[in-house]
RNA sequence: GGGCCCGUGGCUCAGGCGGUAGAGCGCACGGCUGAUAACCGUGAGGUCCUGGGUUCGAAUCCCAGCGGGCCCA
């Protein structure tokens, strides 16, 4: 076979769909996968991306970090599990089908269209999303087990769940519980911890006046504890005022009133006004003081209570009054103090947000509406002290940003808090990068856990298997539909996991009652912290997850922290006593080109899929590995991505390059024997480098620093390969034949270029396969017909760091030379007669020697001295005016005179042996010492110089005849070039050149007739008056001509 | 309020066991011309976020502050 010609320009749609459907036509991933089914085994769990829309620039980057890590582990001979994951249940898709079927709240759903609908209505909408999105990892290249993921909402998936539960509960950490939890009023469920959005909001910020219902005789009037809340509404369930113990409170006189507040904040409330402090107690001393609750007129109910100072140790004096309102029912560290004090937990809002008939007055409204006519009812009572506005951080519903609320419900929890020290243990058997990510921001989440809230009072998700009977309160949890079939006695088939379903089914309790389920589904965290064995149906099934648990590796971005690594560690050590990953990535996340993160609302947000369209996938993918260190936030940046794809361009055209001479020359890699291949320093080198590279890349991908890799990739691809070594051989493919040399050129480039397309073919999986199928693998037709079939092999012996450095040097130097041409105005095309490199650093002289033919050529010199030293250099030495002046007077003209005619050379020489040097002066002889003349240094004509890191050069540019000869054919050689590709000819056809020009320019050019011929293809050369397809006039230097060009057939 | 990370030319980022600041892009100028809707060279451009400290010497180590991101309260 022979190879295909190439696409001018790299076109990543073309290439990509190309790439894709080879893919799937040959089934190639499953070729991969089966090609390691020995290999050892290299488990992986993927982060199941949650099913609620089309995927975003994150989303993508974490699956190109998996992807990209994962290939590079297959070639690497692992036999890899990777099966992709979806997380399917939750509020977040019962919002959006909320939305959908404009349905407002729970009772809408349940009366409406009922729970058996909307169950299903959310299961479509997950499949859809799940089809959509895979369509889209898909596109971005992304191998992963489409076919057989495992999904959350799978029967057998929610089975290990329950399992999971049935162990917490062995260990006796599932409890049941009254507690104060945040509450989404909208969705009316409990949210954890991870579920809430902290966002700036306004809010009132009021002062109350709470009145001590025995004024002291020696403070004149009555008295009010001043208290400062931000939720009005929580004033009804009001039951205590918290004071720190150890503070000082200052009684406050202000016009006819009294105040009792912290002492520290007396200035920041009354300021300028013209207060009186009548008194200063600690704290302590006002514990048990009984006060009036404000608004008893509206709420009666609050009158059958007593109200008391209490100590609080929470209570700060960052802000408010350090009087601390205290509502057992809407506060977590009130309920506290509620419980302690055996206050009643008075909560007299409903699941929706609604006072209840407790609140008097305010029955039926929803809480924060109610906040005005609280605050118009103080008013009135002449209870309210201050009123403003104020803007903080609150917490609202991650899925429908309504502003949580504090309830006290009863609730079931897993008791992290009594795990605690083996989560910590567990975290620190495993390996994070960067290590930080787990030694200090994980660990400090763990050792601030609280119990987790695993109810929901909501519907599309996996139910609780908790059944409890209403008549003696037994409680048993369900481990399996096995067991639920065999203790409820019925016949179980289908998905009656879900509700309502298993709503239904009842079991028979000892005492002759019936237990039912408690109706909470479970926090989608708990979901997706079971994968590790739900994934794997254990413990339903064994096989799989004794081959595979735990997992050697996860990589998720920092979010996470309080997500995933975390509900996967919680379960893990509640299910099976252990840590289920041994390797964490976490990595950072997609901002916006200024930083910011990519929101709708602020609308800078970049969709993958754009990018793909614009640049292709494979510019996408290798940008994001590139742009910055995996753990750091990444700013999104279209000139970045502009400057990936100018990359692959280049690649691309280094492989037209290729392929187009050696399809020329139907060139075969296996055709030649190894003398029949002359391989010249340069190809040496070039096969070290790619080695090199081959080491940096697998170190960089091992150490999980992607964007090592991919700089290495590209400054490989750009400075070594396009840059230098095509430049170096371009001269040898232009020989006809199957000239050695040629060949050494061809086979060297192919083997780099082979070796490249391996080393990228992780990141970038498409271009690597398309110059694999068209230039590798169709002269090679015994390969593997992927490149993702290959093995990742990095062949040391083949690196000579010696010749790399030297190779270095040599580079220095020939720009050293370019640059002195160009200050000397010297042309790169026109020869010069001599470059003499000088260094005092034996390396760099080996360096030019060892390489001198690159040297020769790319210097465009016809010889190199190197030397420690510039021999020709003319040292000047002039009389130093400072110490002749006032000895010499008027001779110091003379003295000038001699000096410059004497060697400067000659003079040191003399200087340093006799350490004086004498000058006749008309018969007198004058004495100069070392401090009497001063050495200057200065080229000889035709000579400019260059410094390199090392040395310096030094290029003759003198014009003499026979280069001035060369110069011109080269000059005239470009000409017909540029000729040739005006009429755009093939890059073999061959031409007839007619020039028109005058005696002196063919006498000048004569001597390289050939050259001329051999150069542009001409077959014939004559020179008379023009007579082609094509003629133009042109000048070089002084001399007029006219040049025609015939194609010939 | 707490934890973690980041803050280097106009832009994106290297460097970071302390020793005269680097690259790419962009800009200006010059060059090259069968890889050519490329390529090469030169130049301008930096209080290395701010302020303290340690040190002969700090972009680098320490402390405080400011700004950005994530997480928590």
């Amino acid at each position: 076979m022979v190879i295909e010609e190439a696409q001018r320009s790299y076109n990543p749609l073309i290439i990509e769909k190309r790439a894709q459907e080879f893919w799937e036509s040959r089934k190639t991933y499953q070729m991969s996968q089966k090609n390691r089914e020995d290999g050892p085994r290299f488990s992986f769990l993927d982060g199941p991306p949650y099913c609620s829309g089309r995927i975003h620039l994150g989303t993508a980057w974490n699956k190109i970090i998996k992807d990209t890590y994962l290939r590079y582990k297959t070639m690497a001979g692992f036999n890899v599990r990777r099966q992709a994951g979806w997380d399917t249940h939750g509020l977040p898709i019962e919002h959006k089908v909320e939305g959908l079927l404009g349905l407002k709240s729970k009772k809408e759903i349940e009366t409406k269209i009922g729970i058996e609908n909307f169950i299903k209505k959310c299961q479509e909408f997950a499949i859809e999303n799940q089809a959509v999105m895979t369509q889209q990892f898909k596109l971005l290249g992304v191998w992963m087990d489409w076919d057989q993921p495992y999904v959350t909402f799978d029967p057998k998936y929610m089975e290990s769940c329950w399992w999971t539960l049935k162990r917490a509960h062995e260990k006796d950490l599932l409890v049941q519980d009254l507690r104060v939890i945040t509450w989404c009023p909208r969705c009316e469920t409990a949210l954890a911890m991870a579920e809430i959005d902290y966002e700036n909001k306004e809010d009132p910020s009021i002062y109350v006046k709470f009145p001590l219902s025995v004024s002291e005789p020696e403070l004149s009037g009555n008295t009010s504890v001043l208290v400062w809340t931000t939720t009005p509404w929580t004033l009804p369930a009001n039951m205590a005022i918290c004071v720190h113990p150890d503070y000082d409170y200052a009684y406050v006189r202000d016009g006819e009133e009294t105040y009792l507040l912290a002492e520290a904040l007396v200035d920041s409330i009354f300021g300028e006004k013209d207060y009186e402090i009548l008194k200063v107690v600690k704290g302590s001393q006002l514990e048990g003081l009984e006060y009036q609750h404000p608004l008893t007129q509206e709420i009666p109910v609050q009158n059958d209570f007593k109200h008391k100072i209490l100590p609080g140790e929470h209570v700060t004096l960052t802000e408010g009054t350090g009087c601390v309102h205290t509502a057992p029912g809407h506060g977590p560290d009130d309920f506290e103090i509620g419980k302690a004090y055996g206050i009643p937990i008075f909560c007299p809002v409903d699941e929706a947000g609604l006072f209840k008939q407790e609140a008097g007055k305010y029955q039926g409204q929803f809480v924060k509406e109610a906040d005005p006519y609280i605050i118009a009812d103080l008013e009135i009572h002449g209870r309210l002290f201050k009123e403003g506005i104020i803007q903080h951080r609150y917490g609202f519903c991650w899925r429908c940003k309504t502003p949580i609320i504090y309830l006290a419900t009863e609730q079931w929890f897993l008791k992290i808090t009594q795990i605690k020290d083996q989560l910590l243990s567990e975290l620190d058997k495993v390996e994070w990068v960067p290590s930080w990510a787990g030694e200090s921001r994980f660990r400090n989440w763990i050792e601030n856990a609280r119990d987790w809230t695993i109810s929901r009072q909501r519907y599309w998700g996996i139910p609780i298997p908790i059944w409890t009977c209403s008549d003696c309160g037994e409680m048993t949890v369900v481990g399996s539909l096995e067991e639920l079939a065999h203790l409820s006695h019925e016949k179980l088939e289908g998905d009656v996991l879900h509700r309502p379903y298993v709503d239904q089914v009842n079991i028979p309790c000892q005492c002759g009652g019936q237990m039912q389920r408690t109706p909470d589904v479970l926090d989608v965290w708990i979901d997706s912290g079971v994968a590790g064995w739900a994934a794997l149906y254990y413990p339903q099934e064994q096989e799989l997850f004794e081959q595979w648990y735990p997992y050697d590796f996860i990589t998720e971005g920092h979010d996470q922290t309080r997500g995933w690594f975390y509900s996967q560690l919680g379960c893990g050590v509640i299910a099976l006593d252990s840590v289920p990953y041994r390797k964490v990535l976490m990595h950072g996340f997609t901002l916006d080109e200024e930083g910011k993160k990519m929101s709708k609302s602020l609308g800078n947000v970049v969709e993958p899929d754009e990018v793909v369209a614009k640049y292709g996938a494979d510019v996408l993918r290798f940008y994001l590995l590139w742009a910055n260190k995996p753990w750091e936030d990444l700013k999104f940046n279209w000139e970045e991505i502009k400057n990936i794809n100018k990359m692959f361009n280049i690649l691309w055209n280094v492989y037209v390059f290729a392929s187009t001479y050696m399809g020329l020359d139907d060139f075969q890699p296996k055709r030649y024997n190894p003398e029949d291949v002359k391989l010249r320093d340069e190809d040496r080198w070039i096969t070290s480098r790619v080695q090199s590279v081959s080491q940096e890349v697998t170190e960089a991908i091992e150490a999980l620093h992607l964007h090592r890799a991919a700089r290495s990739l590209q400054d490989f691809i750009l400075e070594d390969l396009s840059r230098w070594y095509v430049r170096l051989i371009r001269g040898r493919t232009w020989i006809e034949k199957d000239d050695p040399d040629k060949l050494g050129a061809y086979q060297t480039l192919y083997l780099t270029l082979k070796q490249v397309v391996t080393l990228m073919a992780p990141i970038a999986p498409h271009l690597c396969e398309d110059i694999y199928q068209h230039l590798i693998r169709c002269l090679e037709t015994d390969l593997p017909e992927s490149v993702h079939l290959l093995d990742w092999e990095v062949d040391e012996t083949l690196v000579d760091h010696d010749l790399e450095a030297d190779m270095d040097v040599v580079r220095h130097i020939i720009e050293a030379c370019a640059r002195a041409r160009d200050t000397a105005r010297y042309k790169l095309r026109w020869p010069v007669q001599e470059i003499v490199i000088v260094s005092e650093d034996q390396k760099v002289l080996e360096a030019a020697q060892n390489l001198e033919s690159v040297l020769l050529e790319q210097a465009n010199t016809k010889k190199i001295t190197p030397s420690q030293e510039f021999q020709d250099l003319k040292i000047i030495a002039t009389p130093n005016m400072k110490t002749l002046g006032p000895r010499l007077r008027k001779d110091v003209p003379k003295v000038a005179a001699k000096l410059a005619e004497i060697d400067g050379k000659k003079l040191i020489d003399k200087m340093e042996a006799d350490g004086v040097f004498m000058i006749d002066l008309d018969g007198s002889t004058v004495e100069l010492g070392p401090g009497d003349v001063t050495m200057e240094t200065e080229l000889p004509d035709n000579v400019t110089n260059s410094e390199f890191p090392g040395g310096n050069v030094f290029v003759d540019t003198q014009i003499t005849p026979e280069i001035l000869s060369e110069a011109m054919s080269r000059e005239l050689v470009r000409r017909i070039q540029d000729m040739r590709k005006d009429l755009d000819l093939e890059v073999e056809a061959h031409i007839q050149v007619s020039v028109d020009c005058s005696a002196e320019f063919y006498n000048l050019v004569k001597p390289f007739l050939d050259f001329i011929s051999h150069e542009v293809r001409a077959t014939e050369l004559l020179f008379q008056a023009p007579d082609g397809d094509y003629t133009k006039d042109w000048k070089i230097e002084d001399h007029e001509l006219i040049v025609g060009i015939k194609q010939l057939e």
